[in-house]
DNA sequence: GCGCATTGACTACAAACGTAGTCTATGCGT
DNA sequence: ACGCATAGACTACGTTTGTAGTCAATGCGC
């Protein structure tokens, strides 16, 4: 089911990506000095991911173990996805476009890219 | 400066970046179908998007005409390249490698693809 | 063994969002 | 000329989000 990600929540399921499975506390060091939040911030957000099916906790002593149920992966593909439906008709290419003219293309992209594509076209036939 | 505007906020948009300008009653119209807002919504949707920064409106007789003040390019620009730089480290290819594994590419998306490639490569020299 | 720090559970609360409703002015149709 | 539909202004109200605070249990340090 896996319901909307807020940003604020985005940046602990972050956390939880490279480090799983993780205390709350050490999720509240890690954002610390990113972002500030409290303690009691970072765990309020733990919880509401938890609600929403992101993150699931197993108790570990007297705390609870995180780990992230949407693998990153997971969800770049659905955010791409939906950028790429919303904005450029679901096509792709204008959204590399788009990132090419905001310099967003590095020599090494366009190396993978040509890559990428290369093996698009041998497995399309 | 442009404030975060909201899916809701989005669908507005979108009508906008179709016709422009437009009076509210239109918009309303446009997105009845897929919305089933009331007018009342859509007028309501449509002064948030002015308060923000993202729309201005100029009176027409008893009613405002709305328009766009960011561009649907802008927006495109803006939202892919946060999107890149969240999951991607601000890098396209994987971005573009995730697309073309859930079917995102087309063949025509292929070939612009490698028609952008060339033009960068040959600007980069 | 006891106090203190830490944990989860629950509560708080203002701002933003989604989705309207009311109130008042006014121009259009007849 | 007048009523009615329509416009914008302002208000409403439940939910979600951002950002904590309180409270009670409990395990760790000494």
């Amino acid at each position: 089911m896996a319901k909307r990600i807020t940003t604020a929540e985005f940046q602990v399921m972050d956390v939880l990506w490279n480090e799983n499975p993780v205390a709350a506390s050490a999720v509240a060091e890690r954002l610390e000095r990113e972002t500030g939040w409290s303690l009691k911030t970072v765990k309020t957000l733990l919880s509401r991911l938890v609600e929403k099916g992101a993150v699931s906790h197993q108790p570990d002593g007297r705390r609870y173990l995180y780990r992230p149920l949407i693998s990153r992966d997971e969800h770049a593909q659905h955010a791409a996805r939906k950028l790429a439906d919303q904005l450029f008709g679901g096509r792709a290419a204008p959204l590399v476009a788009h990132l090419a003219e905001s310099k967003g293309l590095t020599d090494e992209d366009v190396r993978d890219l040509e890559k990428i594509l290369e093996e698009f076209k041998r497995d399309g036939d």
